[in-house]
DNA sequence: TGACACATACTACCATACAAGTATAGTGGC
DNA sequence: GCCACTATACTTGTATGGTAGTATGTGTCA
């Protein structure tokens, strides 16, 4: 693992591990499959065995790593099967949320919308994808709290995760950020409308892109994907 | 805590005592608010407060219990809030099952689905609170399964627990079992007869039962709810 | 009597040591 | 050269001890 971060004294050790190998799953930095060892880990950062076990164990809950006692700890690989069950829990949801949402959207909240699709069209110029990856959160965490759903944004976390690390396979184009943006741009205007139906199958195709850039993704890169992955693309 | 089950030897520690801790959390043998004690619990069970403390932290990675440093961990409080939004996120992500269900839906799954509702009309008769349960356990995990989305179950489960604590308290009748029962029969129905819009609209029926329910519950248990439930309650 | 300071008890967090299981490498016998 | 056995290295899981922060109780003083 390479960038270790430096520590805060102030913080307690395990969040801070937590958020340090997230990162690094999610960003690739730390492939699929690898092995993270507690011993190894600890002498990384300069700590104990014990919080980085902690550490591991949340990661382990948040489904990004698997604990093998006595074996290891591995990261988990990345199968089209888990991204599309990913896909398929978010869509419930975020489809859900943009319901409730259309229902009680306010000028306020369409123009705070607004202003995220501009951020993220200027960062599309400049072909920033880590600046566009941390505005497409925002707009996701902004429809659910809008909504009055901010639990759902929290829950969907580690499901995120699992989608992340293909989005950051991404930035080859699998899904270029204007098409992203559309999708986005098309979910605020039915929503401004009050347009239900509209923003609900506008958020649909938009959590379904990863669909048609999964194929493109996995082949680009096969040695990330795991085996399974070839039956899940038979059950799509 | 009473009734403090014998630990297997060939097990590992931490998942047996996460198991023990969340039956009492959700059976309510633990009540919300109560504080728990890495080295109360390490004493009650006979180890080491090493694995007590995993199993918090596993637990509180579940939301059933918050670790607050240097102070405690405690059972989390019942609020409706809390179990308002299980159940917005249960409904998005089992609506979604059962309309894909409604899909591919076959005679033998229809034949296994009835056999757990009249499974659960001999737990009714018998008035067998904790049998029901068990099948209703079974009959939303075999929607999900046989919809090829057993995931969803499985990533239901932390947020299904909030629910279930509300579940035990309801053993005074505030949902009734044939009630309960009826609406699973609607789901049945509709998914037999691949009417999508119909195995929905049941399956919205029968999480929103809980919404009749709670308001009933929580006067009857005043102790065990949040003051925040109050306003929730306006919020609905 | 009330406020403040100090002592004590309690807590989770982290460090270190020990234990048990698994994987791999090395050695000897056939 | 192959196979079986043994030794070693590595892993996670657990036990124990130390640390820092928080809460509560007690004693003193105005």
């Amino acid at each position: 693992m390479q960038d270790i971060p430096p520590l805060r004294p102030s913080e307690a050790i395990a969040p801070q591990l937590v958020r340090a190998l997230r990162t690094a799953i999610v960003m690739m930095h730390v492939q699929p499959g690898q092995a993270l060892s507690e011993t190894e880990i600890a002498r990384q950062f300069g700590v104990s065995r014990q919080p980085v076990r902690e550490a591991f164990i949340k990661l382990a809950e948040a489904g990004l790593v698997e604990i093998r006692p006595q074996r290891g700890t591995f990261v988990v690989p990345i199968t089209r099967r888990d991204v599309m069950n990913a896909r398929f829990i978010r869509e419930a949801i975020e489809v859900a949320v943009v319901g409730v949402l259309a229902e009680r959207i306010t000028p306020a909240i369409v123009a705070e919308l607004r202003r995220l699709l501009d951020d993220q069209r200027r960062a599309a110029v400049k072909d920033d994808w880590p600046g566009f990856l941390a505005l497409d959160e925002a707009f996701h965490r902004t429809l659910a709290e809008s909504a009055g759903h901010a639990h759902a944004w929290r829950m969907l976390d580690p499901i995120k995760a699992q989608m992340d690390r293909v989005r950051y396979l991404s930035f080859s184009g699998a899904s270029p950020l204007p098409v992203l943006i559309k999708q986005h741009t098309a979910i605020v205007e039915a929503l401004a409308r009050r347009k239900r139906s509209g923003a609900e199958a506008a958020m649909r195709k938009h959590l379904r892109e990863i669909l048609t850039a999964l194929p493109a993704i996995a082949a680009e890169h096969p040695d990330l994907f795991d085996a399974d992955s070839r039956a899940a693309a038979t059950a799509a």
